[in-house]
DNA sequence: ATCGATGTCGGGAACGATTGCGTAAAAAAA
DNA sequence: TTTTTTTACGCAATCGTTCCCGACATCGAT
């Protein structure tokens, strides 16, 4: 089953012009006389013809396409980074291939692969939890194709990142949560490899600082997978309930960390923000309703997808190799809600 | 700023073969020598030679690649369906192209549009709530784009649909709150073009009948964009508290009807499910996070996904037309949770 | 009347891969 | 040895489009 679409050839068969004639005319040549032009676009527009992107493609090496490898586009964020990537990359005239890495190193691996063998022209990237090896993307960036980091950055290359300020978010986070009264303030950080966690914990430990809180590592707690796993999540906070001197706050770098944080709890009949406060990074659009409504670091998903997009398609159509690269940051803005309200301070 | 890759030329040009010798040999012709094919395979695989899948397009007429338009890819349910999808597609050699209407009739003719002169081998389609006219979509069907209908399916073209069981659902939903001792049951429903909201409303009406409660229109209240705005929900929920006589729970029928009818609740003040109760169709993960816990009807997204894609290309590769089509319905699932608990049948 | 300039258009190669057909050399059959 | 068959490979067309050349015709200038 086939839909057979018009060619150029069939419109110069029809108006007796060669194929050279009825492509110049479609592209408006000045070679070509106006009366023969007001045929061939007339005959073109009834007949509805559309160009073969695949024969354009052959012809001028490039598919117009471009890869997005995400961990997963269930998560709100990355489904929000996808619109806006998309919103860019059709206005310009671009495909979007999405894959997803489930947080797999090897799914990964073979995503770049596979994005790369169906020769797209560019590709956005936000790792995995468990690469820490980039070979796999820096050997096709060396080879020369264009790659534009977003949220989960690596040091492995160097061209355009697109994060939100995860520094600030953290920062304005645990300060948050020390103004509202909380004095030991845990952090649930996502895998070590990722530049986020590492930003995101920076951010805390510069809060705590500030404000002359002891760092206590024992407050630490790492989840390999982000999150994905509700085990680990269980685990890291049994670790913390254990201590004798339990947190009285929670700070959850993570979307799923923050969610499966609540779950732990709703299991545990523990009392959110009584017995523990907590603030996460989390994109999720209903952290209104949750219980108790959900207070939040959010990332400018959207407008990060935006910008990383215009960055990708711009190396693309670039005539000469960029080499000034930058780091753009936008900024995280708090949302603050009931799972932060220190009980004292409660009314 | 491009990355050129090896072709079938250059390993004939290295090797002193011919294009076709070469073609031949990497796709194990009988025809080439054994000692020809191992020089051509080792020396292949030694400069990493991917075939062009674009040169291979253009030559078998085909993309290797299928469109998807849903509504909104932040919601969980397409999300999931999604995954579904790009799992068979994967496997089989295809791309997925993922476009969105955002419930917009406009936007979801031009994504068909675009999708089909991108050259695509077939297309998964759930329609907009606002889509009525179905002519973007039967002539490019009529012209032989295999097209397969998922979730919310039209009458317009016959071919293969893959639904979830919502009259069921629905009736499960319905009947669940009748158990529970409630009296007055409305429903908000999506839009009345799409086939989800008839099955829907089709299956709550049932459960009434045979549990002899009496139909009354004014508990029907319908929502054009499906709860993408929140306003029209607000405004749905005003009528029926207006009445003389409230329902004492709903049956919303979709998703962001269901979180927009909590949201309503939370800032009217409005106690769920003591006030009133509340079982919808969602495919939330957290719903079991939510303020009270939420009774819901899930849908088999994912499996619906693959079965979608599954036949989709089926379609495709079949030699000859295809005639005996099916819809295909896969069971929803219901889970009970606090926002469907009566007050007296409380602990 | 001849020449160059200009305006219009067609021929054909190219992009990368596949494939029907032709054919030389080697092997087998006569 | 001659004829036939088999083996192993090359040539060239093809997919849809673009674009470099070359080929005319017309026209003004000399």
């Amino acid at each position: 089953m086939k839909f057979e679409a018009v060619t150029i050839k069939d419109i110069a068969k029809v108006l007796g012009l060669s194929t050279s004639t009825v492509s110049r005319a479609l592209r408006d040549s000045y070679e070509i006389s106006e009366e023969t032009k007001q045929l061939v676009l007339n005959y073109a527009k009834e007949i509805n013809y559309r160009p073969n992107p695949i024969a354009l493609s052959l012809k001028e090496k490039r598919s117009r396409s471009i890869g997005v490898i995400v961990s997963e586009i269930a998560n709100s964020f990355f489904s929000q980074a996808i619109n806006g990537i998309e919103s860019i990359a059709n206005s310009k005239g671009y495909n979007v291939i999405i894959t997803q890495s489930l947080e797999n190193y090897e799914r990964e691996v073979n995503n770049m692969q596979f994005l790369s063998s169906r020769s797209i022209d560019g590709c956005l990237i936000s790792v995995s939890t468990e690469t820490k090896d980039f070979s796999h993307i820096s050997d096709l960036y060396n080879k020369g194709l264009p790659i534009v980091c977003f949220d989960r950055i690596i040091d492995g290359i160097d061209t355009y990142k697109v994060i939100a300020d995860n520094f600030q978010g953290a920062y304005d986070a645990t300060t948050h949560l020390i103004k509202n009264g909380f004095k030991r303030i845990a952090i649930l950080s996502n895998s070590e490899y990722l530049s986020i966690t590492k930003e995101r914990l920076a951010g805390y430990k510069k809060a705590l600082e500030d404000n002359k809180i002891k760092i206590d590592e024992s407050l630490f707690q790492q989840c390999y997978h982000g999150g994905m796993i509700y085990e680990e999540v269980e685990q890291a906070m049994n670790n913390l309930m254990q201590l004798k001197h339990r947190p009285d706050a929670i700070f959850a770098s993570a979307d799923k960390l923050t969610t499966n944080f609540m779950r732990y709890c709703k299991t545990k009949k523990i009392h959110i923000p009584k017995d523990i406060a907590v603030i996460g990074f989390s994109n999720l659009d209903l952290t209104d309703l949750l219980s108790p409504s959900l207070s939040v670091v959010r990332q400018p998903a959207f407008e990060m997808g935006k910008v990383a997009a215009d960055l990708l398609i711009k190396m693309i159509e670039s005539k000469r190799p960029i080499t000034d690269f930058s780091n753009i940051v936008l900024p995280a803005q708090i949302f603050e809600r009931e799972s932060s309200v220190h009980s004292r301070t409660k009314k």
